[in-house]
DNA sequence: ACATCTCTCTACCAATTGGTAGAGAAACTT
DNA sequence: AAGTTTCTCTACCAATTGGTAGAGAGATGT
């Protein structure tokens, strides 16, 4: 039982199952089960479902902001940023699954909720467009709107992180050699997408 | 009431609800109301939840084959081809965001669901594929594995369809206009990453 | 006229949902 | 030692879940 608290048991498990399973198809009894406590437990740490959610996403968003975000400053400028972006964000969905699946979760949020996250993150896409521009003006970058050309690397990067069941459509099999291949490739097709 | 049969009815509001919602999290109840029919209308024609959701993936599926298949195979070669492809995925995308919401949830499907519907689309990745190879071969895209890049591609234009939260985090607001703009944009940023 | 088939309904059911009430044990304060 | 706070529990609850049983209405065939 012991080890970490069992709060942090709580928002750890909450996060594998909304991350994978979705949300509103996990019930606290799941979750219960699953950290190896009785529901009513979750419920004297956090006073209704709502509320987990809330914690959860709050710390899904921190942890991803702080991590993506050290890892671009101290990267290199030019395309050697872009892929530290990329690394930060694919080794946690390796390792984690959920968490990016959490992310995808915001878009069946209440907007209050999402809007609350998205703000959270707002500082980073801030940092991240104006590098863009910068690098763009420099002709370091091909020449585009650095607002959508992020949320299309976003969106390719989740994609392919969240979704297995594409990748197995395409005769993708996991593994440690062919995750490596995975993400070199995913590399040289980002810097292609994003050369001047 | 008249206008399509019950049947038809029941399908299309389970495909809105199952690809906006998520699956596990829509109830038959939901879909009944939706419709504007008892609950058990639905177990008269599906005798199951499953049954219905087989029925709607098959749907979803063979639309977007015979789609896509027939929008690929009328473009002329190089990228038009690709650009083809991606504006018959895009156009039912917008029309009917649920529609590739549903082929996300694939991956939350028992395998051997995920598998059924997967191997429907088998003989057009297969297609798109040799398509793709025979294309790096001539030279007039850039070489790397096709399988793979059929993969990015397809995550960054499903992404980008089905994730209106990111694309706000991004300043993103809808609009036929600025629809128009994501669309080339988009084709903008797929053409430097296949090109040679 | 009668029977059959097609379709939708009301009335239930057991299991699961998020949540309340409050007891019991252990660890701090005083 | 007594009281208070912290934490986890059992015992419930009303509402909702997917699903069953079967009645009734309307058309069709004979």
């Amino acid at each position: 039982m012991p080890g970490k608290p069992t709060r942090e048991r709580i928002l750890e498990e909450a996060l594998d199952r909304f991350g994978t399973a979705g949300i509103d198809a996990t019930s606290l009894d799941d979750i219960a089960r699953g950290v190896g406590v009785a529901k009513q437990t979750l419920l004297y740490w956090f006073t209704s479902k709502e509320e987990l959610v809330i914690a959860v996403l709050q710390r899904v968003a921190d942890e991803l902001v702080v991590e993506v975000g050290a890892a671009v400053r101290g990267a290199p400028h030019g395309f050697a940023r872009v892929e530290a972006a990329v690394t930060a964000v694919f080794r946690p969905a390796v390792r984690r699954p959920a968490l990016l699946g959490l992310v995808r979760e915001l878009n069946r949020l209440s907007p209050e909720l999402a809007d609350a996250v998205v703000s959270r993150m707002k500082p980073l896409v801030a940092m991240a467009v104006s590098y863009l521009e910068g690098e763009m003006d420099a002709g370091r970058l091909r020449r585009a709107d650095a607002r959508l050309l992020m949320a299309f690397a976003y969106s390719t990067v989740v994609g392919v992180a969240t979704e297995p069941v594409a990748l197995r459509a395409v005769g993708w099999e996991p593994g440690v050699a062919s995750l490596r291949r995975l993400r070199a490739e995913l590399l040289a097709f980002l810097r292609a997408a994003l050369a001047p």
